[in-house]
DNA sequence: GGTTAGCACTCTCATCGGTAGAGTGCCAAT
DNA sequence: ATTGGCACTCTACCGATGAGAGTGCTAACC
């Protein structure tokens, strides 16, 4: 069933207000499904024939005028068949779509897919975008799962084969991130005094202790109560944790680009060149992770409802995952309006369960 | 200057058999470059008027015809212009184009935009796409910098808030992986005993003291002579090391794919998706890394001369980063054949030398 | 009253002939 | 060797035409 959380981005007319009749109920649901499959606007006549529908096309016809009346429904020109509008999707969404969980074979196979893989994490990511875009014929895009705040670790400095030294974090929530030292800065906080690894060691294990569970504001209030060594160390810890609050586009898995390229409404090309850069710039993404998260479950965004104008063309289907005061990532698939939405859905919300699983108690066996 | 390394992939005619006399030259040029400007069929009136040649029409016209049948051009159909072939961009790459170092102007503005983002690796390597990307108006890839044969540097065992443990690797090269330890295996190598960040620690400096430079056959090799822990962990980290060698898809980084979505020739959109499905796999890049490793230089790769059938339609322009015995890395542009050539041959070029530079002597003052 | 058949109307799309224009190839003249 | 000239070819464009799909409306029907 669709359940909260379903509802789009922008206010969408309340429900009550739309009462539709069965036979309208029936005729938007049909002009939905056969669009969807054929790209080419819908008359009267195909949907009587392609749907059995037990009423001539001439009632078709009246139920699709009062369709466009309301809205849900449009016409390209006079004489061309009718193509849902964004409300007409969103309508179909929320209470016309019959939305099965996945197939049991589906989740069988797609969960065997990720026991086949090894244990790196960006591996999943890559595996679920690429699953995500090959079942929904869309585009995918799956972030790795991120604090939303987040907390210092462990850290490990390394002196490489040329001397230069770098600083490895480890966060709270098991993520990694790396940084060079700058050489120079640390030459002189060391006093020009020559720094093995064992001094780094040493190092290392003081801020462990000093700095550990702590988010990047409340370890710059300790920067100034470090040694000169530390002190350093610790502006660059601060700086990597800040860095990893906001959600960088850096690490973003996408799939399936040419799927959506393929669709007929992209044929110009040019269409998706927006789409393209907007999903390349990481704002978009970090403007949908509040609202993902607080919401769980899948959201679907269909066209207009999205605030970016690059985006009016497009719907989005996604859902968070991982907990929100742990590790919070995104998923999703990208593609027409004119989206398989009974199919998406359901997809897009056993990824999330299932990484979900794989992120918490991950190597634990493979049950549902 | 065109230098060596330029030759083509597959064996070029050899040039010797090519003797064109210095009309052909003066044509076969100016057709390459105002086909690459306009995208369109160039004919033998507007070269003339367009390129200030002394000669009359039907004097390039002959021309034309004598390229024509070398096979330098070619011929849409009857009443059209002529278009260079593979091989005629092949020529004008080799010998006829004007090749010119990056504009001062242009280096500075790039070595500008380096100089103003933080020390991250990854942000380089984005950072160094879109520049690619923009500058040549076409897709850019950019794999990160490794060892083609990566070397155990330093390893760390971290316990994360949930009691899952995880292996953090720092290579040799100053590359990081890390692979959460799966805990059914863990526990049964600590016989039950459970174990504590110093209890991992210890493990650690020893494994490190033991393993420090070791290449993965080597420490296969060492596996059975480590405690139970230890031989586990050596066990993983044996495996994260062979993935390293592999040149892994996971971590390029492409950018402007909406550029070359825009060009004419790729109007239609699905002849872009084989070279998309190419892109995402490794392979392509792997097989790409020892040919240009061993060349060294910018490499230009034309049309057919690809051996991927994918890549019929498009030109790479690519070259190496970093030094063949320590870390290795890929930078180039992919476009349509019909490519600027003497914008992109000089960037990538020049990325190239820049990206050297910062990945070895990198914190060093920018001068040039 | 809801449903249906019928019909006139509209608009797109594919087709077709005709034409303009670009470009070639060849030949004869320089 | 180069050039002007010319016949020829092919595409792209334009407008007209007709078929087809689909609508909206009305009058009949149950």
């Amino acid at each position: 069933m669709v359940g909260e959380g379903m509802t789009g981005e922008r206010n969408a007319p309340s429900r009550s207000t739309l009462e539709l009749t069965e036979r309208q109920r029936i005729v938007l649901r049909a002009v939905v499904e056969d669009y969807v499959l054929n790209a080419t606007p819908v008359g009267s006549k195909a949907l009587v024939d392609r749907y059995a529908l037990l009423v001539s096309s001439a009632t078709v016809r009246s139920a699709m005028a009062e369709l466009e009346a309301l809205g849900l429904l449009s016409h390209p020109h006079t004489s061309a068949g009718r193509v849902p509008s964004d409300l007409g999707y969103r309508i179909y969404v929320e209470s016309l779509m019959r939305e099965s969980t996945l197939d049991r074979a589906d989740q069988l196979m797609i969960r065997h897919q990720f026991s086949q893989v090894q244990l790196t994490t960006n591996e999943w990511l890559r595996l679920a975008a690429s699953i995500l875009a090959t079942s929904t014929r869309s585009a995918a895009v799956v972030t790795p799962a991120r604090a939303r705040r987040a907390r210092y670790g462990h850290v490990q400095l390394v002196e490489l084969a040329d001397k230069a030294r770098l600083a490895v974090l480890v966060l709270g929530d098991g993520n990694v991130v790396q940084r060079r030292l700058d050489r120079a800065s640390i030459d002189r906080a060391s006093a020009g005094q020559q720094l093995g690894q064992a001094d780094l060691d040493t190092a290392a294990a003081t801020l462990n202790s000093a700095l550990a569970g702590l988010s990047a504001p409340q370890i710059r209030r300790k920067v100034a109560k470090m040694g000169p060594l530390g002190a350093h160390v610790t502006e660059v810890v601060a700086q990597m944790l800040e860095e990893s609050d906001s959600v960088s586009v850096e690490d973003v898995f996408t799939d399936g680009i040419a799927n959506v390229l393929e669709q007929p409404e992209f044929a110009g090309g040019s269409k998706l060149r927006g789409v393209l850069e907007v999903l390349q710039r990481s704002d978009f993404l970090e403007q949908l992770v509040p609202v993902l998260g607080r919401r769980g479950g899948v959201t679907v965004i269909i066209g207009h409802e999205n605030v970016n104008d690059a985006m009016h063309e497009v719907s989005l289907v996604f859902a968070p995952y991982g907990t929100e005061d742990s590790a919070l990532g995104l998923l999703g698939v990208l593609g027409p309006t004119r989206m398989p939405y009974p199919r998406a859905i359901p997809t897009v919300r056993y990824l999330s369960t299932l990484m979900n699983e794989l992120i918490s108690h991950h190597p634990g066996e493979t049950h549902d």
